[in-house]
DNA sequence: CTGATATATTCTTATACAAGACCTAAAGAA
DNA sequence: TTCTTTAGGTCTTGTATAAGAATATATCAG
């Protein structure tokens, strides 16, 4: 029997809120199977239609999987979902586009101002930066650098080469769920670092993406860079 | 009475998609309030719970606006909302842009052969073509255009001068409500046209925008390219 | 191995009551 | 009189519960 402490709240808010403690605590964790409508209603002493409008609210918000017959389940980031939710490049037949790792270089080093702020360090703390350049038919098509907070991958170094989608191994190796990212875009100039990376010459319109991406409680995890040439290729949203 | 006909889905779908028909139908308009849950409950017999489920999913998709207390209301474009959800320009602090009307240009012409597609026209259709430059502090940081169904909005060209948010008039005067809009962005070089129009020189970095613009039954209403100068703003997108 | 059956799960529908917004009319003060 | 306040009534959506249907899966007999 567990406690709902907070009072004035609706009961399916409160059994909402508590299961949401169990999934970021980590005491269930991705892909792990909820209790039943009827355990959970029995556990908080609240009527079935009571605990499966808590899970829907949950469902709603990506938090857990549902399926009739079944059960409930923690949502699992797999690589096929996070490139769906988090990688927006497209052909021009609006296909997406997976750019392969070309090189791939990590290492540990101190952040520098805005990264210490952003991924909320203490100034000159401990980060891991990912630099990693993508080729579509051996064509080199991006460049991105992720900085991390180290503490929270201790060895990441040591697991180079990294996997093309990186979510799925901060969730199953690390214990860290993406959930949200925001991205700002802008149109630069390549910079002479960036042209030889991607060999194009100085000068080359290049797509920038600044993205913050956050885990189920809010925290910013990453903060990447990405430079992309859109010739062949182009960033696809959907607003609604 | 209102017959339900699509057997075997669930009741409240059957509810919804009546509801929902009547809104396409433009026998319930903008602003309008709809039947109560009791009232729609008795107008397809069924219950309370079940006529509200319907609600809920109306609202769930944007369709309605709901109010204890109040009621149902299907949901209106105003100038704020159209602007938060379908325009993303932001200033380095994140604060929203709002560029000015700075020049505008209306004309009607037929389409060519992608726009005829696009808006499923039949070959060389009359459209409209609106061409903007937008400006911020002086500044011309936008040039824009947005192709149109001529069909759909007659005697578009002696509205000019539009207002700068464009959907709230499509709505209020066309009974054309936007929904959805599915973006392409690239990384380009500005080409004569477009640096003359910005004022900027030759093949500066600018950010191309693609947008085409869905209306509630998901036909494409706008075709839409808007040219922008990131230099001192982005285009800023949430993903989850 | 196959097919019926039992069991566990979510999904659908219905009912009752609570809470919020709004109107109206009565009561009271200037 | 005129204006303000207040109490109640009524219409609305929100919350909670219960019972049965639909779906998936395991079990067991043949």
């Amino acid at each position: 029997m567990s406690s709902l402490s907070e009072q004035a709240l609706p009961l399916y808010q409160r059994v909402h809120d508590a299961v949401m403690a169990r999934i970021v605590s980590g005491d269930l964790t991705p892909g792990a199977m909820l209790p039943s409508e009827f355990d959970l209603a029995a556990q908080y002493s609240v009527s079935q239609g009571t605990a499966r409008k808590a899970l829907n609210k949950l469902e709603q918000s990506g938090l857990v999987e549902r399926h009739q017959g079944k059960g409930t389940f923690v949502a699992t980031t797999t690589p096929e979902t996070s490139l769906f939710h988090f990688f927006r490049l497209r052909h021009q037949d609006d296909s997406q586009a997976i750019p392969q790792p070309f090189s791939e270089t990590i290492r540990r080093r101190a952040a520098n101002a805005k990264e210490a702020q952003v991924l909320g360090l203490e100034a000159r703390g401990a980060v891991f930066e990912i630099a990693r350049v993508r080729c579509i038919k051996k064509t080199k098509v991006c460049y991105e650098t992720s900085v991390l907070n180290a503490d929270l991958f201790p060895g990441l170094k040591e697991r180079s080469p990294l996997p093309n989608a990186l979510y799925p191994l901060y969730q199953r190796s690390y214990g860290v769920t993406i959930v949200r990212a925001d991205e700002q875009l802008r149109a630069i100039e390549a910079t002479s670092s960036i042209a030889n990376m991607l060999a194009v010459s100085e000068a080359t319109p290049v797509l920038e993406v600044e993205r913050r991406a956050f885990d189920i409680v809010g925290r910013v995890v990453e903060l990447r860079f990405s430079f992309y040439l859109t010739s062949q290729l182009h960033y696809s949203v959907s607003l609604r």
